[in-house]
DNA sequence: TTGTATGCGTTATCAT
DNA sequence: ATGATAACGCATACAA
């Protein structure tokens, strides 16, 4: 069996610039002077160039990007690590982080950590090997000491969500999540005559947990107030874990008028629980939320709650981190982000 | 100036096998070896592992893939291609696809194509150069040429959901939606008693259109329906399109009793509208999604909707490309999954 | 068991 | 204006 047939197994190899320049009649570095045109003293002559797009074009002749990045130490590609896909506060800063990388001719990859800490160590491990140009990260446990051991591995420029990172190649975006839970917590108080508080947090080894429980603290001790135990609990930033919370709730004798949760996914299963047990929300329960996701607004109640404007997040973190990748003697910057209470009928 | 400093400027290089080999003092291919002990036929000595070992340790060493996928025309790298990421359907068919390929240990690259057309070319532009190992793709205005042409260029197994692709390496996942929108429009002609339907449909050019509008029109055909055509509109799949068709609606001077909408992300924003205009689901009209997304639950009422079970799709998904990848001559696979109304209380 | 040599597809530095 | 040639970091065929 000697006829003509393509070879089952094996895949045919796309086209190389060899190729291109074999059917040009050239030799391979000129078809790459052709194609990269951005050196402007280098000249090539115009029939040259025809010859040379002619046969890209027939071969359909693409870069092979291995290739060029071994060679240039650039790969044209980003790394994005978040938290939690499921959770609609991240797609929408994915969603604009994509929307610039493309602008800037950069494909995304995205790590989804799940919140665990060894996702995001293999995160760290994949980057490392990839050598991309750039990193974006919401890190949850990864330390200071990992990041800066990251950017000793990979020297790409990096952009961190939420973390006050104290290095020069690392650029923040935050918000100042304390004071806003500080400002909602005191409104409740001041404005709605709530006495009887409670919060919901998620455990200390979450980053933002600390600082929005203190937010809270702050606001209830300069009312004088006493918040019983059972009002305090932790989460774990999902809505499956704000329905066993409103579970937990549903069950207390005595629950209070009012309640702080560290974001909007916990206080929908909250919400979706209480209502279940037959719970009013804000007639016998008051409650605020945070992130201001889409369902916020879907919810009935629609949820009070403290936004943060994922988008715009999004946008910030890549743009500070495309104009580091194209500037790496850029100062470090933090941008703080705005952070307003948005009034709704859960309070 | 001429003190050891580091260059400001330009950023230490990570060290490669030729750094350890001369550290460990053997040749940088029993390096290679050392590492990759996959190859059983091979042996090393104890003694030179070790050495090679603390010296990876000792330098931090990690593997360029750029170097190791030109040199093996292997990645170890997926592309996915996903229509919205801010609809919730679709997060969970990239966190599974995700899961799945850190188990296989692959680095994943989201593209969202936001339902464009150009954004689709884009992802295929891309994924050629980048020569990944496997693709995953939602395609939305992509044809079965342009998936064809993808896979002559890249060589790569491909995975798609939703369209029926006549290709031995492109395994398909996908609903039947058309027989279950039938089921559904008959439930709510039959068991429930509505005799005024409408549709909310997708322009014809997304694929899901066409089959889910027909199935529609086959149900009220057969109970020998006519449909006024004010209550045939076309949305655009996303919850701000669904809005602008619910203030359409609300405008009506006689609505549908019933009404069947292509995607819950529209369904969502309809109920939202209607309600806005003081128009009562489902007194007033019954309305049935498709996707069963989390929102269907928290929405009030609960949507009855069909169900997609993304995460099973993601999971379907990616262990038919992780199949292919392992063995390309498996033949071209359709898996059907299941896809039942879910009776909430919309209806 | 280990070392030498080669090539993957580019870009960059020389020449010419 | 263009062509040789080398090098990026790695895996592998072959030699020792």
């Amino acid at each position: 069996m000697a006829h003509a047939m393509t070879n089952p197994t094996k895949v045919k190899k796309p086209p190389t610039m060899r190729d291109v320049a074999k059917l040009a009649g050239v030799s391979q570095p000129t078809v790459s002077r052709v194609l990269n045109e951005k050196d402007t003293t280098i000249s090539i002559s115009p029939e040259t160039r025809k010859k040379v797009m002619d046969a890209v074009e027939k071969l359909g002749y693409r870069p092979n990007m291995h290739a060029r990045s071994l060679r240039t130490q650039e790969t044209k590609l980003i790394a994005v690590l978040i938290a939690d896909i499921t959770n609609s506060f991240y797609p929408h800063i994915a969603r604009s982080i994509q929307s610039v990388a493309r602008e800037e001719g950069f494909d995304v990859m995205i790590f989804n950590s799940d919140h665990v800490y060894d996702n995001e160590k293999l995160f760290c491990e994949s980057v490392a090997r990839r050598a991309v140009d750039g990193i974006i990260m919401v890190p949850i446990h990864l330390t200071e000491q990992d990041m800066r051991e990251l950017y000793k591995q990979t020297g790409s420029p990096i952009a961190v969500l939420g973390q006050h990172i104290n290095h020069p190649q690392i650029d923040v975006v935050y918000a100042d999540d304390e004071t806003a839970i500080y400002n909602a917590t005191c409104w409740l108080i001041n404005e709605l005559g709530h006495h009887q508080l409670g919060f919901i947090g998620v455990p200390d080894i979450l980053p933002p947990g600390p600082r929005r429980r203190r937010g809270f603290m702050k606001a209830v001790e300069k009312a004088n107030l006493e918040i019983h135990p059972d009002h305090l609990i932790e989460g774990d930033f999902t809505l499956e874990g704000g329905r066993e919370v409103g579970k937990q709730l549903a069950k207390l004798d005595c629950l209070p008028t009012a309640l702080v949760v560290s974001n909007d996914a916990m206080a929908l299963g909250i919400i979706l629980e209480l209502q279940e047990a037959g719970i009013r929300v804000p007639e016998d329960i008051a409650i605020v939320g945070y992130d201001n996701i889409p369902e916020a607004t879907i919810i009935r109640p629609s949820l009070t709650t403290i936004e943060q404007n994922s988008s715009l997040i999004g946008h910030e973190l890549s743009r500070l981190l495309f104009e580091r990748i194209s500037d790496s003697s850029l100062p470090a910057r933090r941008v703080e982000l705005p952070n307003d209470l948005i009034i709704r009928n859960s309070t």
